[in-house]
DNA sequence: AATTTAGATGAAAAAAATTTTCATCATATG
DNA sequence: CATATGATGAAAATTTTTTTCATCTAAATT
């Protein structure tokens, strides 16, 4: 990996790590950077500086500072981690471009979905859920209608890393799964709504037993929100060009995801039994 | 949106929707930009010059052809566009960390897919798969491993929007289902790769009925893409902290979303029956 | 308290990279 | 065949980045 020039190094990251050690202009930079950081992309050093009030010199040298070959490599590292919306120049839409707005109008709706769900994520939540997942004997899941879908997805998926999951599609099934489980299971529950009837008879059902629950839906102040032990929540937008929870499957499934690789690593780092 | 400093120009997309129109030399950069799009953001203009053998300034005009004010906002605007594996040599990482910046590298790598997606659709063969689709007798799902449960997942959706569709989850059970398709139906075949062997198998099954095939896959060279009718394709990247394909589902999704709203607008506009 | 030293900063110079200008060439057009 | 148009490269001009050097500040040492 050493010297590998397609490599970029996580700049946002190592500012806010290395925060501490700064100098008072560097915190200046660093705050400036941390704010609105994709300002800068736009900007040259010396913008930058007279933004600042400071010498580009200073500016550059922060740039080595924290490990970059000069201002303008991390310029490139700062581009590629900033999510920058994308600019839609459609001068004039004709008939014919029907599928392709709509395409892009979807797309565009889960990127944002994404982006939100990103800036509202609670870390302290995920981090009790990968705790909770980390030291749970078997992990269930549960949800009704396209919730299933995403339940059994999920359950493949920390199969897949090792982990002792499952999920059932038939809402009987899970009724008989939910009561079989123990005070060592975390049960993670998954509906848009948080409302669904189905799902929150099966969420009584699993806290009788005892088990660690953990919730994904679009609604804090869900039923489901209100009586799981950890509530996490996926941000999504209604769409008039959608059935009602189709959008949120994907913020879902990156909520999963991002469970999933932290897992991961948790597990790479243990030592070897 | 007019003159939003902030917003960035689809680098990418812009290239090969114009490339047709590109003499000689701009071909050859828009070669070179395509082929390794992750080089040239950590080059200067004269470098990519003397790679190619042309003058600097070509580059430059290049840069401006395609609607950047110059070689570095093309430069920047490729460098979000691209997928660049962050480098992990954060000196220190407090524990409590990790979970966070996972988090948003999921989800950053997920926003980046789908905008990458975005950038690269062809909108002839969206336009085609929702013709195909739309006067389908019926549609039915392929898929093997996670696929499998995206073409589950996008069956439901389907059904629940109206259409006869379905998507079995048993390998045998596709190859039945695949055998009785007619030519008046669609076969849906999902596929990260697009060399799954078990979906391969199917596909020539299909093939031999003579049903319409759609195709979703990450790569247009494979023998599932080369082997439909209708060839669609998500962008995805590899990440160290999940398993392969396990990102590509975001997009798989988000593609068949898309289908599924255009049919929506089209049954729509039909006159009730 | 005075002196030294190390690091931080800015100003200016130097270097590098980008952009513009201009001349030339090829190709198409009347 | 002459002319116009657009593409290209070379070189100049400009801008941006990087380096150097001098100064300043604050802590450490005497």
């Amino acid at each position: 990996m050493k010297g590998n020039q397609t490599m970029t190094q996580n700049c946002l990251g190592t500012i806010r790590s290395s925060y501490s050690k700064f100098s008072e202009k560097e915190k200046k930079i660093a705050d400036y950077i941390l704010e609105k950081p994709e300002t800068i992309i736009h900007r040259t050093i010396n913008e930058v500086a007279d933004d600042l009030n400071i010498a580009d010199a200073t500016v550059f040298r922060f740039s080595k500072r924290i490990g970059f070959k000069g201002f303008q490599a991390m310029k490139i590292a700062l581009a590629s981690e900033v999510i920058t919306p994308v600019r839609s120049i459609q001068e004039e839409i004709t008939e014919e471009d029907i599928e392709k707005n709509l395409t892009e109008k979807i797309f565009k709706l889960n990127i944002r979905s994404l982006q939100n769900t990103l800036g509202s994520i609670d870390n302290q939540s995920i981090k009790k859920a990968i705790d909770l997942i980390q030291h749970a004997n078997r992990i269930e899941f549960y949800g009704s209608g396209l919730s299933s879908i995403i339940a059994m997805n999920a359950s493949f998926k920390f199969m897949s890393i090792g982990m002792k999951a499952s999920a059932c599609m038939d809402s009987n099934l899970q009724t008989i799964s939910a009561s079989n489980l123990t005070k060592n299971d975390v049960a993670i529950i998954i509906s848009h709504s948080g409302s669904n009837q189905d799902t929150i008879t099966i969420l009584k059902t699993i806290n009788e037993t005892g088990a660690k629950t953990i919730g994904i839906t679009s609604s804090l102040n869900s039923p489901i929100s209100l009586n799981v032990d950890i509530a996490l929540y996926t941000s999504t937008e209604e769409t008039e060009n959608l059935p009602a929870g189709f959008s949120s499957q994907i913020t879902q499934l990156a909520l999963i995801d991002a469970l999933c690789s932290s897992i991961i690593k948790i597990k790479k780092k243990l030592p070897q039994k």
